[in-house]
RNA sequence: CGGGGCGUAGCUCAGCCUGGUAGAGCGCACGGUUCGGGACCGUGAGGCCGGAGGUUCAAAUCCUCUCGCCCCGACCA
């Protein structure tokens, strides 16, 4: 393609409104342009990377045993009341009418409508198992859509899933999938990371995630580098903590004077203590009313793991008035001991084995010291709480967890029967017994992944592309047009890559070579020909790669040869 | 939805505090000089200052309301 023909248009200036690099980078280099928060066109520079990312996932699912299919954008409202999902999707649904005021959605996911699909079509076991996958556009009403194509409220998703009988089955169908997105991201060159995962809203029993390692990333995750245990943190485990306080129970329970003293940090200022000492006490509210959660000063909790201890619908802190109600004191000064009325505690492993703590006194400007569980509050229900960080010991082994930021670019579920039970979808054995059929779901982010691809590979001067996403393969420069020698060779050469089947896209503008070379940098197509008037006077063109840009002087009767070369790797 | 910030030319921004008829750089068009890492000179086009209402002789500027966008939190591929 010539450059001169092309819809293509680059900006020196960094958009305003994008922070993250991707972003910035999709921007200028002319790949995306904002239609609305969250919504994007992709411009076609940015569809050819987009197109390679689902050519990649094509090819895995087909090989996978993956069936694509196409499912409607639009469903209607009656599927997604029969799994309550209607409600528990919530704003996140993006809703509208039709004309006759029927209720309907855009699509966030597809669960719904192909488990419709598939209880009208299946009836036995002998048709069972199969995957079934689509690449479309989702809609998600994000409450914060940002950083571009990362978190967008319209975006293109993968989306499969598989029908069993039975859960060996679907454990089968779940490591084919897992292994092919490993092969789909290793295809795409970037560095990631398979951990376990909270299953969320979608719902089921196990679940990973595919992380792509970067900076910007919205998720943590940790990691043992001796035992390769991986998980987000929402879900991640760690060996118990070492005992804080001392064991001796000894000390007296004392009230302190503690004047405005609201946080951890003041507390273990003016009592001179560290903060291991201290038992953070939080006001969560559920749809069952009040829930104090206790967890060592130091560390915070994970609430995913309070909510599903607890197996609440909805969690979330308790306003400043709840917590005046609930503790009879204002915010700060919460404790387990001495509340006003009784109230479900849910106290976090990891201040179970210790003894002398410090807490709030329920009352403002105090706290106590010397707190021992048994002799002044009992406390019954002890869970796991602690959202795990760096540092932490390795539940599986004696190493240590490393923490990381993460991209989620991919999210692989078992569903087990939630949907099918719901929806009766089921089949009949070869005893003629009805079952609900086990499912499991499969999710790829499109543009999630090109972005997280850039995000790891970029340098200050712009994109630099892994060969399988690169919306070119080829990027031939002619660096004047004013001569003739050098745009005949050029000419030449790009008619040249095109017959050897290569994908190339060929600078024609009349532009000054600086202009050029800065362009090329940003939109960062893997191999370079440069063609000049000064090394062509010698016989000779330039042969680069954008990832180390060391340049190549190489005759102009083996430039083709030196391409093919350099993309062979 | 809570907290913060911003809407002025295609883009990045100044002007607003202290009201007086709209600015810069980049980009774009034309002419000239240039031509291997975003050249230079000249000329020019381009803005109901996000929208509505109000105060005022006079509003980009002050006030009210609205809409949009961005950042921090809960959500997620």
């Amino acid at each position: 393609m010539r450059w001169s023909q092309y819809y293509l248009f680059t900006t020196r200036e960094v958009p305003n409104d994008a922070e993250v690099v991707s972003h910035q980078l999709m921007v200028r280099a002319g790949m995306i342009r904002k239609a609305a928060a969250g919504i994007y066109t992709y411009l076609p520079l940015g569809w050819r990377s987009i197109m390679k990312m689902m050519d990649i996932v094509r090819r895995e699912m087909d090989a996978a045993g993956a069936v694509e299919l196409m499912m409607p954008a639009v469903h209607p409202a009656e599927l997604w009341r029969e799994t309550d999902r209607w409600d528990v999707f919530g704003d996140l649904l993006l809703k509208m009418k039709d004309r006759n005021q029927r209720d309907f959605c855009f699509g966030p996911t597809h669960e719904e409508v192909v488990t419709d699909a598939v209880r009208h079509d299946v009836k036995s076991y002998r048709q069972l198992p199969f995957n079934l996958y689509q690449i479309q556009n989702k809609f998600r009403d994000e409450i914060r859509p940002r950083f571009g194509l990362m978190r967008a409220r319209e975006f293109l998703m993968k989306d499969a899933y598989s029908f069993h009988a039975g859960a060996d089955s679907l454990d089968e169908t779940y490591e084919a999938m897992r292994a092919a997105y490993c092969r789909v991201f290793e295809d795409c060159e970037l560095e990631y990371s398979m951990v376990e995962a909270q299953s969320g809203a979608i719902g089921g029993s196990a679940s990973h995630e595919f992380m792509v390692l970067a900076e910007t990333g919205e998720d943590a995750v940790v990691s043992c580098a001796s035992c390769g245990y991986a998980a987000n943190v929402e879900k991640a485990e760690c060996r118990s903590l070492s005992a804080a306080a001392d064991r001796s129970d000894s000390e007296e329970l004392v009230e302190v004077s503690t004047p405005g003293a609201t946080t951890i940090a003041d507390v273990t200022g003016l009592l001179g203590v560290e903060a291991d000492r201290l038992v953070k006490t939080l006001v969560y509210e559920t749809e069952e009313g009040p829930v104090l959660a206790l967890i060592r000063g130091d560390r915070d909790l994970n609430e995913a793991k309070l909510v599903s201890f607890l197996g609440a619908q909805h969690l979330k802190m308790a306003g400043d008035e709840v917590v005046q109600r609930v503790t009879g004191a204002p915010v700060g000064f919460a404790g387990p001991v001495g509340l006003p009325q009784k109230v479900r505690i849910v106290a976090d492993n990891s201040i179970r084995e210790s003894s002398n703590f410090v807490v709030g006194a329920n009352k403002a400007d105090a706290h106590y010291t010397g707190v021992n569980w048994g002799r002044d509050v009992d406390l019954s229900e002890w869970t796991d709480l602690l959202l795990v960080t760096g540092g932490d010991g390795c539940p599986r082994c004696d190493g240590i967890l490393e923490l990381h930021r993460g991209i989620e670019v991919g999210h692989i579920f078992k569903l087990g029967t939630k949907y099918s039970e719901d929806m009766q979808c089921t089949y009949l054995d070869d005893q003629g017994a009805s079952h609900p059929m086990t499912m499991g779901c499969y999710g790829l982010g499109i543009g999630r992944s090109v972005a997280a691809a850039i995000e790891q590979n970029h340098d200050e001067n712009g994109i630099i592309w892994p060969l399988p996403l690169a919306p070119y393969e080829v990027l031939v420069i002619a660096l004047t047009r004013k001569d003739e020698q050098v745009v005949e060779q050029a000419d030449r050469l790009y008619e040249k890559l095109i017959e050897q089947g290569i994908e190339v896209f060929y600078d024609d503008r009349d532009e000054r070579p600086g202009v050029k070379f800065k362009d090329a940098d940003l939109i960062g197509i893997p191999v370079r020909l440069v063609i000049g008037a000064r090394s062509l006077a010698e016989g000779q063109v330039e042969v680069s790669l954008r990832r180390d840009g060391e340049k190549i002087l190489v005759p102009v009767e083996n430039a083709i040869e030196r391409v093919l070369e350099l993309l062979a790797g």
